[in-house]
RNA sequence: GACCCCUUCGUCUAGUGGUCAGGACGCUGGCCUCUCACGUCGGUAACGGGGGUUCGAAUCCCCCAGGGGUCGCCA
């Protein structure tokens, strides 16, 4: 079977993760099969227009590489690919369904629909068109064109009688044809509607699978029929229901972190969230977690998409992001951490290789940097209590000894030779000298050095990170807190 | 309200009549350690409820409850 599969989206101006992994799914099934992966642009709404919003289609997929075989920028044999461009097509196809009497023309306005279910509502029926312009003669219908009465195409539902239809994911699922509306199929400005273009053009456009949102599942019955009244194949459907932002509320743009780009900014790499998108709703069946997307094309299968909705876990997005975060290699994170590292860092003379260096294994989004650096321009104010650490013994009278001892051991280094390996030999060979614990040295090192109770690396490293000058005068700094502090007591 | 769909740890999920119901995130305890993190070893926690079918049900059937979707000249 060749498969070929389309990603459809309206232009909206942003591009929903929720859709985005619709569109996963939909590249990795044809890529899967070695079938086709389509790009079709939804813009019958011309209401809804946002200028630009093509564009940010484009550059998502390419960003994710969710690279496309036919599409509106590149071609191909079933084109054009833009909805709007499409117009003949779809007047053409809606003709061929008023001739086999599957489909009539509709003279009714707004008002007469308005007023229509506003009754049906005060009876207590749920709204549904009544049929008035069914049987509407055609001699009827042509005086009422030539008029210039503007008009609409609906299918017409069979009266009476079921529709099945098979989902992948959701079985076969049966429909009283008496449930169904008689909906619109062309817009009385002449384009068609969701429901009406995507059947003929994804029909014309020979997609073997239909992966969509489960918003769709309960119009498909009404596009089987359809398909039926044209005489065409029926495609596979395959529906995905819905990434939450909670149990209740599907994940939406006003909740400010649904966009796809919205995630890049904060930091979260491009290979990290395909990966959690693509494991979101879907399981590949093993333990296996960390997928590359040409990994991801090798095992995806229909069968482990799942049937109810998925919540949108941004923990454990953090901790996958994390991940691919410490498995790049000290070049790609000091390329990447870099931009967020200035954010904190105003100053030039520090060693920006060291500052990525310890914050490697510590970054779970890039945009957690900036404030785990909040110490390195200036000394933050801190007391002296902080040199007293309970599990490593240290007191004032034990940070003082070593404060001054760093400082005498560190101010023989020149300015050239202050570098990692360096300051290390120095100060352990200090703790050496003293005899003892590491922490006795160290921690009141780091505290002076950097005025924090948590810090990213330890004093060996903030020293090289600050350089020579800081580093010896917040040493002083210590020094006096310290002094005083004892004389206080 | 009508119609359709869904229901395994807090979350993402594995599971298709016989499992101590597995993994991951989170939370948590130990180890490592100059702090925090990383790493590592352990722990915690689930089959929505009720009826059946069966020697045996998370797995099959029915009912209920809860949740979701649809009911536009939007997609």
């Amino acid at each position: 079977m060749i498969v070929r599969t389309r990603f459809a989206p309206s232009p909206t101006g942003y591009m929903h993760v929720g859709n985005l992994r619709t569109a996963l799914y939909a590249y990795l099934l044809a890529r899967k099969h070695g079938g086709t992966f389509i790009l079709r642009i939804e813009d019958t709404d011309q209401e809804r227009e946002v200028a630009g919003a093509v564009d940010i289609i484009y550059s998502t997929l390419r960003q994710t590489g969710l690279l496309w075989d036919e599409g509106p920028d590149k071609g191909g044999p079933c084109g054009p690919y833009v909805q709007s461009e499409r117009k003949p097509i779809y007047r053409q196809h809606a003709d061929m369904l008023v001739d086999g009497g599957h489909a009539y023309y509709c003279f009714c306005d707004k008002e007469r629909l308005d007023l229509m279910r506003k009754r049906q509502e005060a009876e207590g029926k749920q709204p549904k068109y009544d049929g008035h312009c069914r049987t509407l003669p055609r001699v009827e219908r042509e005086k009422l064109i030539a008029a210039g009465k503007p008009w609409v195409i609906r299918q017409r539902i069979p009266d009476g009688g079921t529709t099945t239809f098979k989902d992948e994911v959701f079985g076969e699922i049966t429909v009283e044809n008496d449930t169904l509306d008689d909906n619109v199929l062309l817009k009385s400005d002449g384009l068609p509607t969701y429901n009406f273009a995507n059947v003929v053009d994804d029909h014309l456009m020979g997609i073997s699978h239909v992966i969509r949102g489960m918003e769709y599942l309960s119009s498909s019955p009404k596009y089987n029929l359809l398909y039926t009244a044209f005489g065409w194949d029926i495609p596979k459907y395959v529906h995905c229901p819905p990434v939450m932002r909670d149990a209740q509320r599907k994940l939406s743009k006003r909740d400010g972190d649904a966009s796809y780009q919205d995630f890049i900014d904060k930091g979260y790499l491009n290979e990290a969230v395909m990966n959690y998108l693509a494991l979101l709703g879907w399981s590949p069946g093993t333990d296996r977690e960390k997928f590359t997307l040409a990994e991801l094309a090798e095992v995806f299968d229909i069968t482990g998409i799942s049937k109810s909705p998925a919540i949108f876990d941004p923990v454990k997005l953090a901790w996958l992001n994390g991940e691919y975060l410490r498995a790049l290699t000290p070049e790609e994170f000091t390329a990447k951490a870099l931009p967020f590292i200035k954010q904190a860092v105003k100053r030039e003379d520090v060693a920006f290789s060291t500052i990525a260096a310890v914050l490697h294994q510590r970054t779970e989004k890039l945009s957690d940097i900036p404030p785990q650096l909040d110490f390195i321009d200036t000394l933050p104010d801190y007391s002296p209590e902080m040199f007293i650490h309970k599990k490593s013994k240290t007191t004032f009278e034990s940070s003082l000894a070593s404060l001054k001892a760093a400082r005498e051991a560190l101010d023989t280094i020149p300015e050239g030779g202050w570098d990692h390996a360096t300051l290390h030999a120095a100060l352990m060979g200090l703790v050496e000298k003293l005899g003892v614990k590491n922490a006795i040295v160290l921690w009141p090192v780091r505290v002076a050095l950097s005025g924090k109770e948590f810090t990213p690396g330890g004093g060996i490293e903030i020293a090289h990170i600050i350089g020579r000058n800081e580093t010896l005068s917040r040493l002083e700094r210590g020094i006096s807190l310290l002094e005083g502090a004892i004389r206080k007591q």
